[in-house]
DNA sequence: ATTATCTATAGATCTATAGATAATGC
DNA sequence: ATTATCTATAGATCTATAGATAATGC
């Protein structure tokens, strides 16, 4: 137990990776219900220990810092939010008007995950630059994914002309008007439910597209 | 100086209000600059305090708590973003789109203030509660200019009929989207300059309002 | 006398680790 | 023997205040 490991680019003290990986996801499902409650620098190393069941010094067998766990943390609300979003997209694929379902997909995994995208907003920049950046490349990851399914829908003729880059800013604007939801949400859902924000975004984020290319 | 004073909300042990108004402003300029770089939580109130150019004892004459000074901040900062708002919009008044007017002055406000707004986003939720209520409603008022000034548009017949609840989210999808250039700027910048990112994105939103009324 | 400012530090943390103990497998 | 876990605490902060000093105005 004195050599650095590496799992997931984290190190670690303890030597079965099994073991890593089953610790460390024990870890993060205590440590983000903290972070959501409290924030992350509110939150000590000793109560993640005790919410997940070990003690202080265990806990840092499976990081060299508190930040490792954010990052873990950040990195598997991501993963969730990725899966999400794949999952609701091959559902979305069969329908006749393909962007609004991918639309009302995405917003809806964004709804459902609303606390933990928040989080993300919040934190980030709590993270080393190194780990940041990471969150950052998986943030851009998500975006990809609809510039991808937006090019599809493109290329299809389903949508009128768009060049690459206003493609690519037309995904991040539905990305940031879905995180909108979460970080709004103070505001927003005291006056629209989830459904209501769906339909009037949809139809706007539908004439967005319909109005790209003539001026 | 044993009484409790209170000066914008905030309790000062000091009884000069010029003189609070004055130590306040001297200390929200260094302590903006030093949360940009650093994160509110990393910066120590003595660093504050010399940045300030005053010892730690004094600092806490014009405060009761660290918080209050990020409180202090993010008023300053979105007392700053209204008045350029407010201004670039009767400089807006008089163009022949006025609505694309507004969008590029608010934009540009944006881009100007992009780190102390991306501040705003970050550290919002440092603040105690009785802050943080404060600071969203700073945020709500100034998303109630573009709301008033969409209202105003749409009355004029140069947009085609809304009803409020759409005017409403459309101000706050405008607020947002010019946020996102601050807060997806690691990203944005590298691949739009500010004239690209308003070009595009104004007429996207143009497009946004063609399309609020048919389905 | 009153107000503002400074110095020095109480008091309360919190992260991270060293060294001891328990559990596991040969 | 090796690996995992625990207890106890070193070491390093940091916020906020008490009490002393300096500056200002009557």
């Amino acid at each position: 137990m004195y050599g650095l490991h590496r799992i997931k680019d984290i190190p670690t003290q303890v030597k079965n990776p099994e073991l890593v990986e089953r610790r460390r996801r024990q870890i993060a499902e205590a440590a983000v219900k903290l972070f959501m409650a409290q924030g992350f620098h509110k939150t000590t190393t000793r109560q993640i220990a005790q919410a997940a069941g070990f003690s202080i010094g265990s806990l840092y067998e499976y990081f060299t810092s508190k930040e490792d766990i954010l990052y873990l943390v950040c990195d598997s609300i991501h993963a969730e939010v990725e899966r999400g979003l794949t999952e609701a997209m091959s559902r979305a694929a069969g329908g006749r008007n393909i962007l609004a379902e991918v639309i009302r997909e995405f917003f809806m995994v964004c709804h459902r995950m609303s606390d933990f995208i928040l989080l993300i907003y919040q934190e980030t920049h709590s993270l080393p630059s190194q780990w940041r950046k990471k969150v950052l490349e998986n943030e851009l990851r998500i975006t990809g994914l609809l510039v991808e399914t937006l090019a599809r829908i493109a290329s299809s003729g389903e949508l009128p002309y768009l060049d690459e880059r206003s493609i690519e800013l037309a995904a991040h604007n539905i990305s940031v008007l879905g995180h909108m939801w979460t970080f709004r949400r103070w505001y927003l859902a005291r006056h629209y439910r989830i459904e209501d924000y769906v339909k009037l975004q949809t139809e706007f984020i539908i004439g967005m597209f319909a109005q790209g290319r003539n001026d």
